[in-house]
DNA sequence: ACAAAAGTGTTGGCGTTACACCCATGG
DNA sequence: CCATGGGTGTAACGCCAACACTTTTGT
């Protein structure tokens, strides 16, 4: 008989035993002119000592995004876009993780969120602050002809490298390179983290016209700055318009 | 006490209660000129004979990709691309609906899958082809100024949106337009999947010079078929160039 | 002969690249 | 005055939309 475990079937235990659900966070920033990602020290078996993406149990009455948005706050005390534009961090759903092996202990199921956070003053103020670090992901990751990484927890690599994937095909295509930036920033400073995000650099003349020729992509606050140096620059914030097209373009190397 | 839920903790059903954890499917196709969805009428409560994506539970020992490709075959007999570049069926995660109230008789967490399908003969060969149907998109969802659709159970109507609106995404810079069609298809054919998703029409010409001109996108098996009418057209198969670069160019209207 | 679908050639416009050049500040 | 980063101008190139035109079949 086919269709037995069919969605419409009345659930039982005895058949289907129960998983335990988890959200993982990939939370990237740019810091120093690297693209850096929030690990943890495990303290407990498996993999003691090894770097860990944060993450947590979700609850029993919880929604994903509400548990993902509750752990970043845990670790991080960050807090994802408030309101439309401003800065704050970007939360979106990654992808989800179930290999029946991937924990030791017990069958869980590890739905994934990627953060896209301003680089913060306090790396991580108001959480499990002895134990959350900023590393850079080039020394967390195996790149190509890179040395070997120090080796992450579970299958924490594989889950950290679909996140830097998602961030790096993101940023071409949408204005969410603005969500590593500060409420207010300048074009060069924007530049930078595509530069930082992407491992290329790009033609400042050209990249300024792109961005400031898109409607609605950058809006001048009026102010301006000296804090790269040289001549002053315009502060911006992110414009309504999320998408940019045509998109920016990633250099072959 | 922060970190309380971390990740870290040992698992405690009394603290953590088990979820159930189901696949579900949006399974499309093109048939008729019309991007279409697969969909089983429910015969039980709640939501009884309500449209309802295919889907159902995971079992202990399986992986969620392989539940998802259990489940595609129990609902149609398909089976995904068994080697590179051939026919089959494409299956990708899709993303993981987990609202507390989504069902309610108990807590469930789905994770989504997508299958782009090419026109089937028999349309649900082999499994529960009693109560599974192909259904046009543009019955199940509202479009722009359309008619009122046939109510979805569960969140499946936000799972189908979220299935469609990623096809349509992914055509533009994949092959993945080629999923849809026969191991053996036109350039003209090929195109009418694109016609059929996107709900527009493309210039023929200047489509067949973007495809053929892609190197390795499609490769000519030699043959030729008259069978749209018409001069001979040759037939191709999909090639290994998985990515369309630059993207396919999805019209304003 | 005609319709229908497959292909090719050509042209103008627009976006990008590459780079020369000017601007405004700090040291 | 010079280094540094910000910003504008401009020409060559490439891709693409638009459309005229040819090819090869079925009826």
């Amino acid at each position: 008989m086919r269709g037995t475990y069919d969605h419409d079937m009345p659930y039982d235990p005895s058949v289907y035993p129960p998983f335990a659900v988890t959200v993982d966070l990939v939370v990237l920033t740019v810091r120093r002119n690297a693209l850096c990602a929030l690990a943890v020290r495990r303290g407990e078996e498996p993999f003691r000592g090894r770097w860990a993406l944060p993450g947590g149990f979700v609850r029993a009455d919880e929604d994903l995004a509400t548990a993902a948005v509750r752990e970043l706050a845990e670790e991080t005390g960050l807090r994802p876009q408030e309101s439309e534009g401003h800065a704050g961090a970007h939360l979106e759903q990654l992808a989800t993780y179930g290999d029946p092996s991937r924990d030791p202990r017990m069958r869980v199921v590890s739905v994934a969120h990627l953060v896209l956070a301003p680089d913060l003053p306090a790396p991580t103020a108001g959480g499990d602050a002895e134990r959350a670090r900023w590393v850079p992901v080039a020394s967390l990751l195996a790149g190509p002809g890179g040395a070997a990484p120090e080796p992450l927890a579970f299958d924490h690599a594989r889950i950290l490298t679909d996140g830097v994937e998602r961030a790096r095909s993101k940023i071409e295509y949408s204005s969410l390179a603005a969500a590593f930036c500060a409420p207010e920033f300048t074009v060069g400073e924007l530049r930078r983290v595509y530069e930082a995000v992407w491992g290329v650099s790009l033609d400042p003349r050209n990249f300024h016209r792109k961005v400031t020729g898109t409607p609605g992509f950058l809006v001048p606050t009026g102010g301006t700055t000296t804090r790269q140096g040289g001549r002053p620059a315009q502060l911006f914030r992110a414009g309504g318009a999320t998408l940019l097209n045509p998109p920016m373009l990633r250099p072959e190397a």
